[in-house]
RNA sequence: GGGGUGGUGGCUCAAUUUGGUUAGAGCACCGGCCUGUCACGCCGGAUGUUGCGAGUUCGAGUCUCGUCCAUCCCGCCA
């Protein structure tokens, strides 16, 4: 085997009269007649090598059958390219190599398709033969922003003092929280192991322990319905620390945050994230994971309802819900059938049960329910609400959670629309102060939002059996450009306190006892004050790569059905693994 | 669990307002020509169970129903 001297990626007129060897894959292939042209790729670029078949008549023949993606080993001299020649494009486009040597390593069968082009087949067609597309540049390139992530990562925690420990991937199933993934035991019949939805308890106890600054760049597991940005398996920067307040996380994950986009996309982020509580982040852009690069922002209506005719909104404002309004530019493209489209949107999807419009032209409000609003009130409402010539305001009225959640929905889908969002921006910031407990109607109980070893804030301690709606909790997530990042919370540390949230969310002590107990015993021998978060790694990657789905920066990614289209995984077993396993399979119920 | 979009040679797409000859083109592949190409060019060739299954019809890529897969979204994801 021929081995490389050099790498397709670095010839220049320097090396010109260098004898050189090149390995790779034949990315392109121009037969001039006498005269053949190859693109040599490998992982570094691109190298153009010339076949003639004067000088090397024996290779030139050999050569010419090369087909795309065969992979060879050349021997040759760096030439300069003739005047008028040179591919100004190429890093490597001043010169040539001619080849004096070639071996033909293996010969590619007709391609499913063009790796030099992603957009040359379906994603599905693309994820089954996903070796041939991490060999198109923008997939290498996603995989070498992910390494230096990775490795910026763990520089920038080893030098402040952070240990990278690993913990188990089969553990203790417990049923909160996502569904687990479950591994059958050989040993101990009818028992299972989970995979990690996170290794929460596993860090918790490693603070009990005395490690005081831990971390992991660790593989977690979710049985949930998949998107865009969520995958069945997915790696977190874990992060724990003993004797931290939260502003210490936060200023940790902050830094993290600057150190990472500084070292792998030299972009300075400011020096300070800005920080908004749940209750604003939700009041002002209907979301907890808001993209501040939009200012857009939802509106208080209520006052002019109760100024209004509009008997539909006055009832929602009389029956204790809210009305808040947008104010979208350009509205001359919002035709009845486009609002038609958008209401159509708002009701299928966040239950809101119609969308208002009114839009203002030639000083006044026109259109919509503009009717129900006297002129001292269309004046207050163009004042109040800054609205120009050529704006028009969206308006939703209903219980709380809806409008607000319909609104900040309907933000993200005006800001499309009408492009205000700069892409190269980037939007960091931190959402505290969320709540400890959210009620869950369907089963009647308090569900922790975050999980349920999170600290409640100490100010709200004595809402805890009176008002745990509005307890706060010790939570914080880290947002950017409307991802969430990041999440985490100053833990409980304390038997009791933990053993009171386990009786607020409806698990008896004895079930706590079951799945919690060496985390509760542990509290018993010396628990320091401890907290952390943990950052979704393939987000980071993701919003590096100004992707908008982590299937792309995911070496070998999973469908939305969480199968596997390269292996066929998930997929059925032997008879015999399941006997070994005490398992057996139950017949599909027909569906319906 | 629900909604939207899509599935036609190896790949990307096309096939004129419910339908009508032999389902076309580009890329890739095979053969031939060509000594400065870099989206090389030119000539020729091979390639189809229109995702799958029913139905309507004299006739279905096209219409109806079911189903599978992919994808985006809602629910879900402590």
């Amino acid at each position: 085997m021929l081995k490389r001297t050099k790498t397709c990626g670095e010839l220049t007129e320097a090396n010109i009269c260098d004898n050189v060897t090149l390995t790779g894959w034949v990315a392109k292939h121009r037969d001039l007649g006498g005269l053949l042209f190859i693109d040599l790729r490998d992982r570094y670029g691109k190298t153009q090598i010339v076949f003639n078949e004067e000088t090397y008549p024996e290779i030139f023949k050999i050569a010419r059958k090369l087909g795309l993606e065969d992979v060879i080993g050349i021997r040759g001299v760096v030439v300069a390219r003739p005047e008028g020649n040179v591919n100004p494009d190429m890093v490597t486009g001043e010169v040539d190599v001619e080849v004096t040597e070639l071996d033909v390593y293996n010969e590619s069968a007709p391609l499913p398709f063009d790796v030099n082009d992603r957009n040359s087949a379906n994603e599905d067609h693309r994820l089954k033969y996903r070796y041939l597309e991490l060999r198109t540049a923008e997939l290498q390139h996603n995989m070498k922003v992910r390494h230096k992530a990775a490795k910026a990562t763990r520089d920038f925690l080893d030098s402040n003092d952070y240990l990278e420990i690993e913990t188990p991937v089969l553990m203790k199933s417990t049923p909160e929280g996502a569904r687990d993934f479950l591994v059958p035991s050989r040993t101990h019949k009818h028992k299972f192991y989970a995979l990690p939805q996170s290794p929460q308890t596993y860090k918790q106890l490693l603070m009990v322990a005395g490690f005081d600054k831990y971390f992991q760049i660790v593989k977690c597991f979710r049985d949930e319905d998949f998107r865009a940005d969520r995958q069945p398996e997915f790696t977190q920067i874990d992060i724990e620390g003993s004797f931290f307040t939260q502003d210490d996380v936060m200023e940790m994950g902050t830094s993290l945050v600057q150190y990472l986009w500084k070292t792998v996309l030299d972009i300075s982020l400011p020096d300070s994230f800005p920080s908004l509580s749940y209750h604003d982040a939700m009041e002002r852009f209907g979301s907890d994971k808001p993209d501040t690069r939009l200012e857009m922002e939802l509106q208080e209506f209520s006052e002019y309802v109760k100024q209004s005719e509009f008997n539909a909104f006055k009832t929602v404002v009389d029956n204790g819900g809210r009305v808040k309004a947008l104010v979208c530019p350009n509205n001359s493209k919002y035709s009845r059938k486009v609002i038609d489209g958008l209401t159509d949107y708002m009701k299928t999807y966040f239950g809101a049960k119609g969308l208002a419009w009114m839009k203002a032209t030639d000083g006044v409000l026109s259109g919509g329910i503009s009717k129900f609003f006297s002129e001292d009130v269309q004046a207050n409402i163009r004042k109040d609400l800054n609205v120009n010539d050529g704006d028009i305001l969206f308006i939703i009225g209903d219980e709380e959670k809806v409008v607000l959640n319909a609104l900040g929905a309907l933000r993200l889908e005006l800001a499309k629309r009408e492009n205000l969002i700069d892409e190269n921006a980037w939007a960091p910031l931190w959402v505290t102060d969320f709540p400890l407990v959210e009620w869950n109607p369907d089963n009647n109980c308090w569900d922790a939002l975050h999980h349920p070893f999170t600290s409640p804030h100490p100010d709200d301690l004595d809402k805890m059996d009176t008002d745990p709606g509005n307890v706060r909790s010790l939570g914080y997530d880290i947002v950017m450009n409307g991802y969430e990042l990041g999440g985490g919370s100053i833990r409980i540390h304390q038997r009791e306190l933990q053993e009171k949230i386990f009786r607020l969310l409806g698990i008896a002590d004895d079930e706590a006892n079951e799945k919690f107990g060496f985390l509760m015993n542990a509290f018993k021998y010396g628990a320091p004050p401890h907290g952390g978060m943990a950052f979704g790694f393939d987000r980071i990657v993701m919003l590096m790569v100004h992707s908008s789905q982590i299937r792309d920066v995911i070496a070998f990614p999973k469908t939305t059905s969480a199968m596997s289209l390269m292996d066929n995984s998930p997929s059925l077993v032997d008879a015999v693994q399941l006997e070994e396993l005490a398992l057996s399979l139950v017949k599909d119920e027909p569906s319906d």
